[in-house]
RNA sequence: GGUCUCAUCGUCUAACGGUUAGGACACCAGGUUUUCAUCCUGGCAACCCGGGUUCGAUUCCCGGUGAGAUCACCA
């Protein structure tokens, strides 16, 4: 048992996409790995720019990827509530301490007046400092105004991130920020502060545009007599593109689209992890319970990485084909083909192991299977684009096809005596695999790829077999 | 503009002063699977530039360049 408490504070304000669902997935990784606790907290302080039902989207998120959490809005804990709006009282507190200590005071000017000392600091090229500006008897704050704080401390900050290393900012950083609003709510500067010392955080865990504000943070927690807790800043994700920070403008699609695209938890956490961390082994494949023991925020990256959607497919077909069967048919009950609806399990599981090897996204399972339940629609340029094939004239392929109706029509329909007849087919007709299993494959299937011909024959069946060879024949006559 | 951060194949990354700069994705070629996919083998492909420090720099320091972030009553 350790005193480790990470959390994850997500706005509602929408979905969560991949290139911000690191900053939960690291802090899980790092409370489970040593027993320590992880905390689910909403920050809804920006009432305007909440978006309803967004936070049981973030908690469906969260479910799916399988990133538990030990206190949090739905289940409570000892240090609730978890919802920012349910502890306004708790703010006011902690701001009524700042303000006995003349550390906090009423902000006097107009929302326009701020504009104009903003315009003039562009004008002269430089920094907009509210300190600069900071009035000399601010009236007794009453809640019409907002608070600010008052930094007295104006130096510069170093600290040590354990992902970024050394990092400092100067004076530039340090102003008297509001800590609450005039709707009565803290911004996020202050309220993340409270709550984190309240909740007994130890590793706060966020993207690296908080960086600049951190210095803030720290002549904060001075000024409330705290400890600030371990301070890890995590580098981008970019878009495709490269050119920036990867935000829900630029197509970043959220957690549940890769998910409803076939995308499989344990990829998405790999994946996630192996964008920026490693564990200096050649090893690209690890379970969520490999990442627990493994991960450490010293082998975090410091450079941000462009999220590649092919990379993402490709690890999901390995972690798709190390499930077990029964394991993976439990996944795949959202896919199947409509024509599958009256199939049984069974027969659905043994389908499924057939073309285990061939999934890359649970989402491809239509169209691998949907021909062993219905009636394929013909494809003709899926020979008209077959380099061997669309050499062949109609009346070559159907004489070719006729010649394997009539030798499978006279074959047992097991895997074993299929491949036999196939064999001998072969021989008999002089052709070369590529061309008469191809041709095969394709009028029973008309699938881009198959489980092994013999395998699907037998799962097929006899009957529909010859109908489909004989349905082909008849079609490639006419051409 | 100020402040801050980053910089290895197209992409994700390894390397922590001495290596033919390694692996993976993608791509290309061959092989296995008597088809396709999987799988195996091989190939292509990188240290941003300039100064230092050092016997020796991808690695350490400085400068430049490039890229990103941030300067809200948003988080």
């Amino acid at each position: 048992m350790t005193n480790i408490r990470t959390r994850f504070a997500p706005s509602p304000t929408g979905y969560i996409h991949v290139g911000n669902i690191r900053s939960a997935l690291f802090p899980w990784l790092i409370a489970r790995q040593v027993g320590g606790k992880f905390v689910l907290r909403i920050e809804d302080t920006d009432q305007v720019r909440e978006v309803q039902g967004a936070t049981d989207l973030i908690i469906e998120t969260m479910k799916w990827l399988g990133l538990n959490w030990d206190e949090g809005p739905d289940i409570g804990g000892q240090y609730g509530p978890y919802t920012q709006t349910e502890r306004r009282e708790i703010y006011l507190k902690w701001a009524q301490k700042l303000i006995d200590k003349g550390l906090a005071y009423a902000d006097p000017y107009t929302p326009e007046q701020i504009d104009s000392f903003r315009e003039e600091a562009k004008a002269a090229k430089r920094a907009f400092l509210y300190r600069d500006y900071r009035p000399e008897n601010p009236p007794t704050w009453d809640g019409t105004q907002p608070l600010r704080f008052k930094v007295t401390d104006i130096k510069r900050y170093t600290w040590t991130d354990p992902v970024m290393g050394e990092l400092s900012a100067g004076p530039e950083a340090l102003d008297d920020f509001i800590l609450i609003k005039t709707d009565g709510l803290p911004t996020y500067n202050f309220a993340h502060i409270v709550d984190d010392a309240e909740m007994g955080i130890t590793h706060v865990i966020r993207g690296l545009e908080y960086i600049p504000s951190i210095p803030k943070y720290l002549s904060l927690y001075e000024a409330l007599d705290l400890a600030p807790p371990v301070l890890a800043c995590l580098p981008h994700i970019m878009a495709a593109d490269g050119r920036k920070k990867l935000g829900k403008r630029d197509g970043a699609k959220s957690v549940t689209e890769y998910r409803d695209e076939g995308i499989l938890p344990e990829t998405m956490l790999n994946f996630l992890a192996s964008m920026g961390w490693n564990d200096g082994t050649e090893q690209e494949i690890f379970t969520a319970e490999e990442l627990v023991a493994k991960f450490s925020l010293e082998r975090v990256q410091r450079s941000g990485a462009q999220f590649d959607e092919k990379r993402l497919i490709w690890m999901n077909g390995q972690h798709i084909r190390s499930l077990s069967i029964d394991d993976l048919f439990a996944r795949v009950t959202n896919f199947w083909p409509e024509s599958a609806a009256s199939a049984s399990d069974e027969d659905k599981k043994r389908i499924l192991a057939l073309v285990q090897d061939r999934l890359k996204t649970l989402a491809d399972l239509p169209t691998l299977t949907d021909y062993f339940f219905a009636e394929p629609t013909p494809n003709w340029s899926m020979i008209a684009d077959n380099n061997q094939l669309n050499k062949m004239t109609g009346s070559e392929i159907a004489q070719l096809l006729e010649t394997a109706k009539t030798a499978l029509q006279n074959s047992q329909f097991d895997a074993e005596s299929l491949q036999n007849t196939l064999n001998q087919l072969l021989e008999t007709t002089g052709q070369k695999p590529g061309i008469l299993f191809n041709l095969i494959r394709l009028s029973v299937s008309w699938a881009p790829f198959t489980p092994a011909l013999n395998d699907t024959l037998a799962t097929i069946g006899s009957d529909k077999t010859v109908t489909r060879l004989k349905a082909a024949i008849d079609a490639t006559k006419s051409i």
